[in-house]
RNA sequence: GGUGGGAUGGCCGAGAGGCGAGGCUCAGGACUGCAAAUCCUGCUACACGGGUUCAAAUCCCGUUCCCACCUCCA
């Protein structure tokens, strides 16, 4: 039994070895910070950080880089339109992407590089690509990958350099300097009014794809297992990291994993296309962790079509095994511990198969509803456990301290004032008053609190 | 034009030659004062037309439709 994964560059599923044993490096194409995050950009990270932490699950120590571009043409664009500079434009979206990724318990990374922060590794990286003849300087400043002095390119997206549709680029400036249309800019000269680093080349900024060759070469090397990113990512911006690195000498991602879209009507979420939703709107219809579980229960590579239905009714699935969980953790006085079962383990080793790993779930909680009806404890216990770590490694852990720290404060009082009324109901329901029972049943139902009755009296839950 | 991904029951969503994945909804039943929760039973689907095969949702040929990328994109 071992974890095996899709890699792009070969269209393939295959047994996943790390370079160094029981050691992972993953480096993740976090976010541009030009605007606020769909739901489509938490769900990358989400995928993503279900696969950490089945790798963590799994045994292996795990170096998770994800980046911040703090520095883009959308970026500068965005900042005049906002009326800020473009330092604070970036802070101020990089500090709500990193609140909708902690609201929706995705894991800190184990170090989120800014571009900004690399531009001296980029300039090293410039340099020894013009060294080696990959690259080249132009009159006004700009730098340009020679993609034709490559050894290979578009290997990731099995295109043909000559069946690249023309670039769309008006600039004819730049267009006049490059010796090939489909070379790429590593560096951008200084324009009046946007901001500029000093280089050998003359003043001027990151391209877009940079900072990601540099970035991950600084903290995983110049060779590391797990590039991973949206699908969209793929042409141009994987494709150029790879030039930009193989043209350096250096290896690079062993395997690429490229996440799919959540769709609306069928169609890509997307910041140009308007339809885009947002965490915090969805929150108002479901908790986090049931939008967790929503972005998650799709197979990473899968379209995931968004519509509120399914939103609820996937809500209601989790619901059903978060009751079964807090019914064990009643019944046998403690909160179950963690565990792997097997049919679990197989279905996430076989590339993350989570849908195969939900069915797997449902089967634990029949079981264990059965075996909490039977009062057959050690077998409750086996199996809550193993629900619940099914849970925790896709991140849905209802104990997890991300998702009950804000109602805290709040529970003791509550579950006070709720138990003094249920146990009124029970005095009434003793005399056969229903209709007294059932009011107060009623009232406190209509405050969104569910009560059930069982054998060993009543229970609520919210 | 080039490259890639799709179409599965009322809905969501897996599977990739042979045992109805799973969930949601709905119907019936058990339990219950009534509910709720839980459990049991039921609802036999794979865009269309051919073909290969003992056997096709799955492989092959053709057709229709959808989506994406081709230098802004998770």
């Amino acid at each position: 039994m071992s974890l095996t994964l899709y890699n792009t560059l070969t269209r393939e599923i295959t047994p996943f070895t790390p370079i160094e044993s029981g050691k992972v490096g993953i480096y993740l194409c976090g976010a541009t910070v030009q605007a606020p995050p769909h739901i489509g950009h938490i769900r990358s990270g989400i995928n993503f950080d279900i696969l950490r932490r089945w790798l963590i699950a799994s045994g292996y120590c795990v170096t998770f880089i994800r980046n911040v571009t703090d520095i883009d043409d959308k970026i500068l664009h965005n900042a005049i339109h906002e009326e800020m500079p473009w330092w604070a434009l970036a802070q101020k979206y990089e500090r709500v992407f990193t609140a909708a990724y902690a609201e929706l318990n995705v894991l800190p990374p184990t170090y989120e590089p800014r571009a900004t922060g690399h531009i001296t590794q980029m300039v090293e990286l410039i340099a020894r690509l013009i060294e080696r003849g990959k690259a080249y300087a132009v009159a006004n400043g700009d730098v340009y990958l020679d993609v034709r002095a490559l050894d290979e390119y578009l290997t990731l997206s099995g295109q043909k350099i000559d069946d690249l549709q023309s670039s769309p680029d008006t600039d004819e400036l730049s267009l006049s300097l490059k010796k090939n249309p489909q070379d790429f800019a590593l560096w951008k000269s200084a324009k009046p009014g946007e901001p500029s680093w000093p280089t050998p080349w003359g003043n001027g900024r990151p391209g877009w794809h940079i900072e990601c060759s540099a970035m991950a070469q600084a903290y995983l090397g110049e060779k590391f297992d797990i590039h991973a990113g949206g699908l969209d990512l793929i042409f141009p911006h994987h494709e150029n990291e790879i030039a930009q690195s193989n043209g350096a000498g250096y290896p690079f991602a062993q395997r690429w994993l490229h996440n799919a879209w959540v769709t609306t009507a069928g169609e890509k979420m997307s910041k140009s296309l308007g339809n885009t939703l947002r965490i915090h709107e969805l929150l108002k219809r479901v908790r986090g962790i049931e939008l967790r579980w929503y972005l998650g229960s799709a197979h990473y590579r899968s379209m995931l079509e968004y519509s509120p239905e399914a939103l609820d009714e996937s809500a209601v699935n989790f619901r059903r095994i978060e009751s079964f969980l807090k019914r064990a953790a009643a019944q046998l006085g403690k909160v179950p511990e963690r565990a792997i079962a097997d049919d679990f383990a197989k279905a996430m080793d076989d590339d993350l198969a989570v849908p195969a790993a939900l069915a797997v779930i449902s089967e634990l909680v029949r079981d264990g509803n059965n075996a909490a009806t039977a009062k057959d404890n050690a077998l409750l216990d086996r199996k809550a456990s193993e629900v619940r770590g099914a849970l925790a490694v896709l991140g849905c852990d209802p104990w997890d301290t991300t998702w009950s720290s804000n109602e805290a404060g709040l529970s003791d009082v509550l579950s006070g004032l709720v138990k003094t009324l249920l146990d009124e109901r029970e005095a009434a329901r003793a005399r056969k008053d229903f209709a007294s029972a059932d009011r107060i049943r009623d009232s406190i139902t209509s405050l969104g609190l569910t009560i059930e009755d069982t054998p060993e009296g009543p229970r609520w839950s919210k």
